[in-house]
DNA sequence: CGCATAGTTGACTACGCTCAACCCTGGTGG
DNA sequence: CCACCAGGGTTGAGCGTAGTCAACTATGCG
């Protein structure tokens, strides 16, 4: 989650880490890559999408600013997966051999990492429990509130429509149709790309 | 995973591990209860599910014999998510604090335990991949495929089909009528319990 | 100014869900 | 030993809704 980890690393370790910078829709690793780093995004965002099949595919993680990704594959030899930028990014590359070595040396850097791992899998868990609402129109709700700031009644999107509609598993026509819906029936109010739920969804 | 973690484990550790045993249907810890061990499946069952909005659930996680729960909620206070046995079950409770205390001395049993996550974390993915498929048909086929023992065309179903069928995300209808097209088209063979794959579904 | 891409709306279709009836099995009790 | 019951499994009919295809508008960028 947060750069955390950064700040809490050893002197050697922390000498090791390079930056890479990325275009939107570049790809930083895909499936089948070696693994040589767990990454950390500086600045931008990254999404994962995992494929199956031959022709479907699901954002596993969406990552930001201080947002690490590819940890999972720390104890693998390959993703299983494909990280690509939404927008222009930089990240900073850990060393694969290098981290492992530390988290043994360093309790501390280790049970940070496995607090890291926890917050991840819950994050998939929320994912997966979104998938479980099969109408477009409660799922949105639910994303909506989901992504509520703490104390506040209005999300502001900063990611294209159709991206986010990607995200929650619906058509971006459903989507946009959706939300269009909400707005009529005075249960969401649209100004620009901030959404504001009125108290009839307080939850 | 494997029982691994009891058998490396320090023998302060061990020793202060308990059992329980579980009915089909009891429920072993449940959304909001404080997070007092972590769990391991001795024999049995057991079903992990997470709950969303007020009435859709997500199965989360299906642990068997020698397989974990409950890790994810180590570094919690409370868990998040409710667990209940399948059939008859058995479980050993490691405790939290002990246990997070052995995590931080043995470097060995937390590079166990970061590998035990990334597994968990990677189970969750496929689930959520799974998801993704819309067709009851081909998400079928890939669940199928997906527990496939390897090397062999014959998947032997040990559970209610209705439980699987929630597993997967369909109603128990859509899940018989798919597999009975399935098996009219020639596309599996049902003796019984298992199920064999034909040639013409290769992957 | 023009092109590419996002956003929006309409019409139609398809497929999974729901409800309902029914069979089949195993278990229990009289 | 049979009657009954409960729950899983199976199939049918009909509906609702999200996906798809398509047309069109809006927006940003060269």
């Amino acid at each position: 989650m947060s750069i955390l980890l950064l700040e809490s690393l050893p002197e050697n370790l922390r000498s090791l880490i390079l930056t890479r910078d990325l275009q939107p829709g570049e790809v930083l690793f895909r499936h089948g890559d070696p693994v040589e780093a767990v990454y950390v995004v500086q600045s931008g965002r990254l999404r994962v999408v995992h494929h199956i099949g031959s022709d479907h595919s699901v954002v596993v993680l969406v990552a930001r600013t201080g947002e690490s990704l590819g940890e999972l594959a720390l104890f693998a030899e390959t993703f299983t997966c494909e990280a690509s930028a939404e927008v222009p990014s930089r990240v900073l590359l850990y060393p694969k051999h290098a981290l492992r070595e530390a988290l043994r040396l360093h309790p501390d850097l280790a049970e940070d990492f496995m607090r890291l791992q926890a917050r991840q899998a819950m994050q998939l868990r929320s994912r997966l429990a979104l998938r479980a609402i099969p109408s477009a129109r409660e799922r949105i709700l639910e994303f909506l509130q989901a992504n509520l700031p703490p104390g506040s009644r209005t999300v502001t999107l900063d990611r294209l429509l159709k991206d986010i509609a990607d995200d929650i598993g619906l058509s971006p026509e459903a989507f946009y149709r959706t939300l269009a819906a909400l707005q009529k029936q005075g249960d969401i109010v649209r100004h620009g790309r901030s959404i504001e739920l009125t108290n009839r969804i307080a939850s």
